[in-house]
DNA sequence: CCGCACTAGTTGAATCTTCAACATATGATC
DNA sequence: GATCATATGTTGAAGATTCAACTAGTGCGG
């Protein structure tokens, strides 16, 4: 545990000294990259990124005033909203990401010997199995 | 890191709402029950928790006004100060130690298998050895 | 179509963390 | 033994996270 707290402060500090982006803003904006249309209701995003919806609304209000993120009302549903990837959201992930995979090579990936890392990833996801859905 | 992301948010609420405790508390804790005579320097313990010597300040206050904890000047060197487990702090570590670690077992060593469990172990001490003491 | 339980998302206050600035003490060097 | 670079620890303000309360919308059952 104390390594992994380790490595992710390492990370934070990294994203956050380059380009200004901490790690669950930056984990944000990958997941929605990822999606389609670039975009993902909330209460998904939330999911997606193991943030408590809560913290979700208070960081892409953040994003949303760095002009990174938007947020439009679901047409379907009402209650919904779409928080989709700017333009430039997209780019600065782009830059950070390029950043971000190096810095995890230097320090994981390439530390641990390929088969523990094979078992890292094993554990880990039936940990996330095992704990469910977020909250 | 999802996974063990999630992983110390179930630990974190568990002792939050048995014991009252933070994880970064409990560590602090922790790490004064082990030293010797219950008592370290603010910078070891900062070290020994992975913590920054601001945060180690902060957090010590608080569990100093809980009376879990007791900070003394070092009389050696004028600007050190000892930090020392008082009964109650020790008495509060044993009962959130027993929950904890069933958590622990529950969610984590018992989830895994044994080699990959060793694996984790292995792998992170190594990222832990890469980056060296904190800050 | 009304009532009711439930879901989506936001808000503000309390709490915790980070960051930079500070006060103080140490110890090496000249 | 004065000076200067460095180490220890604290502080307060700014930033982030949690928690509980809240608004608003959905949709099922009668």
């Amino acid at each position: 545990m104390d390594g992994s707290v380790r490595l992710t402060e390492i990370m934070d500090r990294d994203l956050k000294t380059k380009h200004g982006l901490s790690v669950s803003e930056y984990e944000i904006l990958v997941r929605l990259s990822e999606a389609p249309e670039r975009r993902l209701r909330m209460a998904e995003l939330a999911e997606n990124a193991s943030q408590s919806r809560s913290r979700l609304s208070h960081t892409c209000s953040r994003l949303e005033s760095k002009g990174l993120v938007k947020r439009d009302s679901c047409p379907n549903d009402k209650r919904g909203v779409f928080a989709h990837l700017t333009d430039e959201g997209f780019a600065t992930l782009e830059r950070a990401a390029r950043d971000h995979v190096e810095t995890v090579r230097e320090f994981f990936i390439d530390a641990i010997e390929p088969e523990d890392l094979e078992a890292v990833g094993r554990a880990f996801s039936i940990v996330l199995k095992r704990l469910g859905p977020t909250n």
